[in-house]
DNA sequence: AGCACGCCGACT
DNA sequence: GTCGGCGTGCTC
């Protein structure tokens, strides 16, 4: 008699065991996909392990098996169990991520049907140097040509290659450039690909050497695989905002170590984490210098602003303005940072008062001047702004605050001369204005030069409460670097902060030892991990009782002195989408723990009408 | 997650 | 009397 231990793509904690009928004992494998009946249903299962006996009393027969050649390797079937235990799914449900839709549908795969036409891989293993190392790229320009080399090194012992990047756009041309150094097919492998399973088919029957993809490529099924690298490893999109909210560079570690590959993290900002690493030796960091000139930065305190320019709400400080002006008259090219769209932050009524908020997520609506519509930053509700207030029926509507739309109308009042444009994903060069205002998007074009960079109200960023706020003011201002080698002024009310002082004295390690130090003061990432516990429903009191239940609960049940029970909030927003959130923090040194503790707590917690999610290691 | 079972209100 | 609302519990 034999069973099958078999695990599925829904939060229930497994594996379930199956009789393997007859038929099928000969050919089923560790790793197959098979149909099962699972309650009422007959779902894809997967199989984890084969056993000669079970304990279970009423077992099910396996009804159908769909893979002869297992689907999932060994190590594929490890990285996926301790994945699902770090970040508290079902192993089935972080078996799903790695694998495409077609397959989770439980598509049989037909041989022949992905034609090995690539490269033969050698199976036989190579041993390499196993280190991780970070690659801290101060010009953006050099991290490339480590890459490729490293490539060629795996090309060259017959091993395979994964190249992480952020973002689909930039696969095809990542591809095109390794193709190019080194004459080789690149594959690019992302969700919702058109033909995804066949690009995944093909990689798995060693039709490819090296894949280029996004986030979930990370799980590529390469056979003898030598190499991760991740690119701008600190982008947050490497993070999933679903279950399983997982991160790739934390799949990266584990698939490296899982199967002996090396890991290189690149980026010309690392996150706080993979400079901690590097420090604790669990990295190898290679600082790339800069070739370019480090411009001259220049802090303006807003709280010693002239008089004036307080009095007249003044958002370009005279000081920036006479910068400006200098570069107008030489021709140059101004580029002034606001990392907020639209017209005003608030839309309120003039009589009464009442702002205008979204009605799911009842945040503020902000006024975009393009298109005469309020819409909402975080689930794009739209609507014409009302004339007169819906809610008193007398006042008129009145704009206040300002982003980008804002700032373009004030600068033509001030520069009346000069062209102003608002700078947007799809300007080609910086050829036909003078003073562009832009968000973040500018950050990710290496290829403009300004004369001068003012920054207007990174306050704003800075003062979130958020303990990665001021890592993410230095990113966008590092950012900012590479786009001038002249002049950046920046107006803050924090002058003598970490963030900025980097920049002033030139040095970005100052701003990572000054910020791990904080980090360290205060418990926060990298010297401990964060759990947030997620509750939603449709009722704002249920789910405000349900969370403090829960907050007390975890509270009494905690024994262990390396898990903090922090605290219970609404989440920011506090609603989102028809839902609201409140949200449990966490605290601990070790996730396992605090993780076993937390699903434990969780069964027997339940409140009707709420959907709770764990998140470990928001971001 | 999704499906069945179960226990209370408004209908032919 | 029963149809169906959703709250609760389980899936080898």
């Amino acid at each position: 008699m034999l069973f099958a231990k078999v695990v599925v793509g829904l939060p229930v904690s497994g594996p379930f065991d199956y009789i393997v009928p007859d038929n099928c004992a000969e050919q089923i494998k560790i790793g197959s996909r098979v149909w099962v009946s699972f309650g009422t249903r007959r779902i894809v299962g997967y199989v984890t392990d084969l056993v000669k006996k079970s304990e279970i009393k009423r077992l099910k027969p396996i009804l159908e098996l769909i893979d002869k050649v297992p689907l999932l390797s060994k190590e594929m079937l490890l990285i996926t169990k301790e994945l699902s235990e770090y970040y508290c799914c079902s192993w089935g449900e972080a078996i799903e991520v790695a694998i495409p839709d077609d397959l989770r549908k439980g598509k049989k795969i037909i041989s022949g049907d992905s034609s090995i036409n690539g490269v033969r891989i050698n199976s036989d293993p190579i041993y390499l140097d196993k280190k991780v190392s970070l690659i801290h790229d101060l010009d953006g320009r050099a991290r490339w040509g480590v890459y490729i080399n490293e490539i060629k090194q795996i090309l060259k012992n017959n091993q395979s290659a994964i190249v992480l990047l952020p973002d689909v756009h930039d696969i095809a041309k990542v591809s095109s450039m390794i193709n190019k150094e080194l004459g080789i097919e690149v594959q690019p492998l992302y969700r919702k690909q058109p033909k995804e399973l066949d690009a995944w088919l093909k990689v798995k029957s060693g039709g490819a050497q090296v894949i280029a993809g996004t986030r979930s490529a990370i799980f590529a099924p390469l056979n003898n695989l030598g190499l991760i690298i991740i690119d701008d490893e600190a982008s947050s999109v490497y993070k999933q905002d679903q279950v399983p909210h997982y991160h790739a560079r934390e799949a990266g570690f584990l698939r490296a170590k899982i199967e002996g590959a090396k890991l290189i993290l690149g980026s010309r900002v690392p996150s706080l984490e993979s400079y901690y690493s590097s420090k604790k030796d669990k990295a190898k960091y290679t600082l790339v210098p800069r070739k370019s000139r480090f411009p001259d930065v220049k802090l303006i305190d807003t709280r010693h602003l002239a008089f004036v320019d307080r009095k007249k709400k003044q958002v370009v400080a005279r000081i920036l303005e006479d910068a400006i002006y200098v570069v107008l008259n030489t021709k140059g090219k101004v580029l002034l940072f606001l990392n907020r769209k639209g017209f005003a932050t608030q839309a309120a009524c003039h009589a009464c008062g009442k702002v205008l908020k979204c009605p799911r997520c009842n945040i503020n609506l902000v006024y975009h001047y393009k298109g005469n519509l309020l819409s909402c930053h975080y689930c794009n509700y739209k609507i014409e702004p009302p004339k007169i207030c819906p809610e008193c029926n007398a006042g008129y509507i009145k704009f206040s605050g300002g982003g980008t739309e804002k700032m373009e109308s004030e600068l033509s009042r001030i520069f009346p001369q000069a062209r102003i444009k608002i700078w947007d994903e799809a300007c080609q060069d910086i050829s036909d204005a003078d003073i562009f205002i832009a968000t973040s998007s500018v950050i990710r074009r290496a290829d403009l030069n300004f004369d001068l960079i003012g920054v207007l109200g990174i306050d704003n960023t800075l003062n979130r409460v958020d303990f990665r706020a001021t890592e993410k003011v230095f990113e966008l201002l590092a950012g900012l670097l590479v786009l001038t080698d002249k002049n950046i002024l920046i107006q803050t009310s924090s002058p003598t902060h970490h963030c900025f002082q980097a920049l002033f004295k030139k040095d970005e390690s100052y701003f990572y030892e000054a910020e791990l130090k904080q980090r360290k003061q205060l418990n926060f990432p990298p010297f401990s991990h964060l759990i947030l516990v997620k509750l939603r429903g449709k009722s704002e009191e249920k789910v405000k009782v349900a969370a403090e239940a829960l907050f007390n609960k975890l509270t009494k049940e905690n024994k262990s002195k390396e898990l903090g029970i922090v605290a219970v909030t609404p989440t920011n927003p506090p609603k989102l989408r028809g839902n609201f959130y409140w949200q449990v923090l966490l605290r601990t040194g070790k996730v396992a723990l605090a993780g076993e503790f937390i699903r434990k707590g969780l069964k027997g917690f339940r409140h009707s009408g709420i959907i709770v999610t764990i998140d470990v290691d928001p971001v």
